[in-house]
DNA sequence: CTCTCTTTCAACCTTGAAGTTGAAAGTAGG
DNA sequence: CCTACTTTCAACTTCAAGGTTGAAAGAGAG
């Protein structure tokens, strides 16, 4: 199943020592054991929620000499951003139509599927994240 | 360990089948079966999903009548909404202003603990989430 | 009252996430 | 070369998340 990239963006931060590691890098650059200092934690495991951060394209490391820096990739926030950004201003714009809440509460009642408001949805198979 | 918050809605949007729910729900309300119908689970599984939307915020069920309708939070947008810009902005604050970046990398050379900048963290308790 | 639909509770299974320990490669620098 | 630090690999534990089944309350409609 893949886990798509926003789902993989969303549980990357869903951790709070990894937010924390992000909060820190916004910052500044940093090096592992740095990052890790704060941590009572394994250095294996700081490493891990590294290779969670980076494969959500939170964070990326360059390649090179020994002590690698890691460093925020900021353009990661733009997918949350967008789809955040979409569905609130679809739930503001729908609240701000009255008419459009009526018009469901209408159909509802009537139970007719004539409003072509909620129809021929894929059943079943593919989500609808990004249409 | 009370998962904050931030963690409850950010993990409530990790999981593609909830983000789905939200984004119907974003275009009106909609009673539990309604909202089920796409997905190929049970009810009781359904049922549990808005259970975490609900406890991250995100959805509310007005009690009252049988069929009480699902209803977006979209206000629960604005926690991660302020925590991502805030990160974001000093991110791309910090990367305009070079000096800083200058600064940092001298301070990182001579090692000298003098700066002020990640000292006294409280050691594995509280995060600096929202401070 | 009874039948049906909605909602919830509880026990259970399976899988992945977070941590740990232990050990092995790389890559310096002395 | 040897020593120390960084990075990664692997196996194993613990526990919660997502699902399932089964059954029991609540509430409306006939």
């Amino acid at each position: 199943m893949t886990t798509d990239d926003l789902s993989r963006v969303f549980a990357a931060l869903a951790d709070p020592t990894r937010r924390d590691m992000v909060a820190r890098l916004s910052e500044g650059d940093a090096t592992v054991s740095r990052l890790a200092e704060p941590y009572r934690m394994t250095l294996q495991a700081v490493y891990k929620h590294l290779r969670v951060l980076e494969d959500a394209g939170l964070v990326s490391r360059p390649p090179g000499p020994q002590p690698r820096p890691v460093h925020l990739e900021a353009r990661a926030f733009d997918l949350m951003d967008t789809w955040i950004e979409r569905h609130r201003r679809r739930a503001e714009e729908r609240y701000r139509r009255l008419d459009a809440v009526l018009a469901q509460m209408e159909e509802d009642e009537h139970g007719q599927d004539q409003g072509d408001r909620h129809r021929g949805r894929p059943e079943g198979a593919g989500h609808r994240d990004d249409p």
